[in-house]
DNA sequence: CTAAAGATGATACACTATCTCATATGAAGT
DNA sequence: ACTTCATATGAGATAGTGTATCATCTTTAG
């Protein structure tokens, strides 16, 4: 863990504990927690498998704490979605992490990710004299992995 | 309709025959009606309302032939996913469109389309430095719509 | 006309995510 | 500390989407 992380981490926390308190809501147990192991998740993950994850590391929490948690981290920005057509939600967390965008195997459903270069930015103008506020953008390349081909 | 469509549609309609025959699977009445009524979507579509688009216009076919139907669209390169992080999948058909990306509304849901501008060709060459083979991609953008402001 | 391959529909099933509501918890005031 | 009240939680019910199963029907080939 490079010693930047702690610091990424704790300003995480801040703007977690921001969101609650502007939203009149408590950061009790539960939702540390779910913080926590969000933040120890390996990159991307399933709500689903955060459930497991909780589950197997004897953190007593229930599905439904968790599932609410994560729509919090949602708002708080503290993690983003990633949905790539699967059938259930994805999350990255966003600490630690450089712009960047997502290319995922047809084959293996492995995926790579690889950075934000800047070109999108064309697209803005665009979108904005279509009226459009632009919050945010991802890219998604599909193909075929370094492996399966 | 504009006359090219008709042509487009026939087009369309190739592709979809060669993929069943290629597969030996049969162009019956039930994969025609789901052909006819994705064709006729306007635009996208979710695999349910396409169910209850075909029951409206009492066509008779089961939810299990559409969502099979469905599967061979995608894989006849007829119509292509569009998830957008969305619960449920979602579709559009390709035909008549010229390549297109989504920009989404956070507030009302809405999306609207703006045109490829060819910029994220850029990415492809550090992608295939990696060994990755690019199939396709799609940029998603989301925000605030003009309507919402 | 028959046999074999394939297609269909009804239903059951699996999975994800949300909702409900009774109970528990925490913060603030006394 | 004690009380009060808003908020949080967990267990289970519920909703929604998509897939699997299987008996029955249809098409095609011979």
């Amino acid at each position: 863990m490079k010693s930047t992380d702690r610091m990424d981490i704790k300003n995480e926390r801040l703007k977690f504990e921001r969101h609650l308190k502007e939203k009149g809501l408590r950061l009790t147990t539960g939702r540390q927690i779910v913080f926590d192991e969000v933040m120890h998740a390996h990159g991307h993950f399933a709500p689903e498998e955060l459930v497991k994850q909780c589950h197997q590391n004897k953190r007593r929490v229930s599905r439904a704490t968790i599932y609410r948690s994560i729509n919090e981290l949602l708002e708080a920005g503290v993690i983003r979605k990633t949905a790539f057509g699967e059938k259930h939600q994805h999350f990255e967390h966003i600490y630690d992490e450089k712009p960047h965008h997502h290319a995922k195997c047809l084959h293996c459903g492995s995926y790579i990710e690889f950075p934000d270069l800047g070109e999108d930015k064309v697209y803005k103008p665009y979108l904005e004299k279509e009226g459009f506020q632009v919050i945010g953008h991802e890219m998604h390349f599909y193909g075929i992995c370094r492996k399966c081909q």
